[in-house]
DNA sequence: GATGAATGAGCATTCATTCAT
DNA sequence: GATGAATGAATGCTCATTCAT
């Protein structure tokens, strides 16, 4: 795990710093999903956290912070939920197909953050942007990890190269559900959309036998 | 086709207003890619394209006319050049290879451009997005089409849902490269990236034997 | 009567000139009166002129030109329409009621050009609008020599200053006319207002018994 | 009395807000007066009121309301020092001649306010022109009270009508002066001026006999 | 003589950031 | 620690004027 990036505070009150931060961020990210990152003034992120101007620059240093503060936050949580999901899985087809979806169910809960990091990221300065960079791609790793387990369990056939494709190709539909929610909704529902994908997935990989018949036919 | 959303000019002659436009919008890809679109300003675009502010406001109403501009001329190129591709061909897997490959060939020659276009969409008003949104949904349902003349030809056995969703993971897929190139790149070539993508999109579905053989093992 | 201050032209035909600027003129009064002179552009005075801007600049040097140009017009206008009905009068009680009558009437039927006159004469140059506040001097004068001529054919009784104001008075009443059409249109039609404010002008002054029984008693 | 038309701020505390206002209405009077309320940039105006723009915005909105606000501030002034002499009078000719005589007396001293205001109001949005026009009425109506007061007191014997007309005729000889000074003061002071008009007004209305010689004759 | 494309100084307005209270 | 008034650089956009065709 990465070591922090550290936005400075003028408060010393580490509690109180976080706290802040919180009322901040939820604030941010309400108004970045309505208006994004540029459209937004650091009086209105002020204002919805529930204190002044001044007060917003006791805990962060350039509005550009508050951005970061808000990716960082975002991919925690996703972070988090996959970890749980993930890591305890033992290498089986099974697991793999939970934590897929469960995947796609977090992108479907967390879509508007996902689409404003998504829009916002390139707006953070040469400093911040590769933190972010890095940690997307250890939850791109955590896919791979489950995905070579399922080869090394002998549940998949796939070379290195077809893990690491996937692994992204996964991350990727799990996005483009959030992305392009406004499209997909018109074809599918969320659970339609996890068993098309985990079928197509799964159909020329697996050592099993097609799975089509699962394909929910609304 | 749609109806084109008209962008005001000032001035009359249809000739110039295409080449002042020509020069406006590369000049101002090339700055939207270095700074996005709310970091670059009208001045500099106006410089980059090789002429005054004045003579910007000549062409355009508003700034964000110059982003519409963009990005309709970004589809604009991308149909064109997969309409030139996917409508000649016969429903055959060989031409759906085809097809997939020149799309993958085309988001990167053209990443930055497709770069620039999905981080500055939502700048777009509320007028322009639906018509730069409907150009998308277009491009996806000549992938559609495509499939599904495959199905017809009987090279393919895929139900109506799975047409419409390998669409738009074709689609997706193709964006990934132009968007996670920096990520990618250090795993594959272009031309694996399109091998490898190929051959999962295939294996599962295609009437043929698994066409594991043709994966290239670098 | 004063030497005109010139508006330079390039154009050399002096027929050619005075029509364009006729054009001119006509156009700019209906659009000052609408916007006034500053949110009126160069632009649409050629355009409402039926011509290019690049032929606008042929006949005027500034845009100050084309203000100059109309309220140099409209004294014209004014002052024509005067002449005509005071300086053939006698110095009679019936012809200065006459006079009084007829110029109201002027001031009504060029309401909107006076008013825009007013509304404007502050931004000529300094160059310029002595000349047009000389030109109003000389519509009061008319009146002062009027009342004279009356004063000297035992009409009315009247000290030197007490002719100049009444002079100014009536001057201003027109004016007012025209000015506070919006307000005094509510309470007389423009008979009544004429009767009135003749009424009150003279029964003070006149060597007649007290005017009364000629007001309107609508 | 009618409810004010509010001008936005975003400070907060009033007594700075009408602190800040009354520096930025003296500074904004100054300048209209020199080059009208086009003329004059915002830049100029901050700096007048010994603010920068930034501070300027933080009062006002647009610079209309920079016009809004002197308007307002002139009516204001004005109503209050011609409050203050009608409403106490009782209906007598001599309560009326001294009304009268203050009012052309503030329009002296206020001349350069209400040139500007009689200039610049037609610059005002069709939101806050209605208002000032009537703050205008209201003040012609003071003296329409006065005069009916002396009517109903015998001390005058006019029709409603004449009321009106005469109420108007004090208000606009009153505004004459303050336009007009630059003719005007070459043939009277201002004392002669009110001594002439007042007596006009009255000589053919009063019970009284005529007044004469009351006329100073410098 | 007429045209209209080009120019760029100029302007209103915004907003991140600071700092005295 | 909190506040919010003050700041002024920066920006989108306009428009009078010029000049090559």
């Amino acid at each position: 795990m990465m070591k922090k990036r550290e936005v400075q505070a003028s408060v010393k009150d580490e509690r109180l710093v976080q706290k802040r931060r919180d009322q901040m961020i939820k604030g941010a990210v309400t108004l970045f999903k309505q208006k994004g990152f540029h459209r937004t003034t650091t009086r209105e992120i002020a204002k919805a956290a529930g204190f002044s101007i001044g007060t917003l620059y006791e805990y962060i240093r350039t509005k550009e912070d508050v951005l970061y503060l808000v990716c960082d936050s975002i991919y925690d949580h996703v972070s988090e939920r996959l970890q749980q999901d993930l890591s305890l899985k033992s290498g089986t087809l099974a697991s793999l197909k939970l934590g897929i979806a469960n995947f796609f169910q977090v992108m479907d809960e967390m879509q508007a953050e996902v689409l404003v990091m998504y829009q916002e990221v390139k707006s953070l300065s040469k400093d911040a942007l590769p933190y972010v960079l890095k940690k997307e791609m250890e939850m791109v790793a955590m896919f791979a990890d489950l995905l070579t387990r399922c080869v090394e369990n002998g549940e998949l056939k796939l070379t290195e190269k077809q893990v690491d494709i996937i692994a992204h190709n996964i991350f990727v539909q799990g996005q483009m559900w959030g992305f392009r929610r406004w499209a997909l909704r018109k074809l599918f529902t969320l659970e339609e959309y996890i068993a098309l994908q985990t079928e197509i997935l799964l159909s020329g990989i697996s050592s099993e036998v097609s799975a089509s018949q699962e394909v929910p036919q609304k």
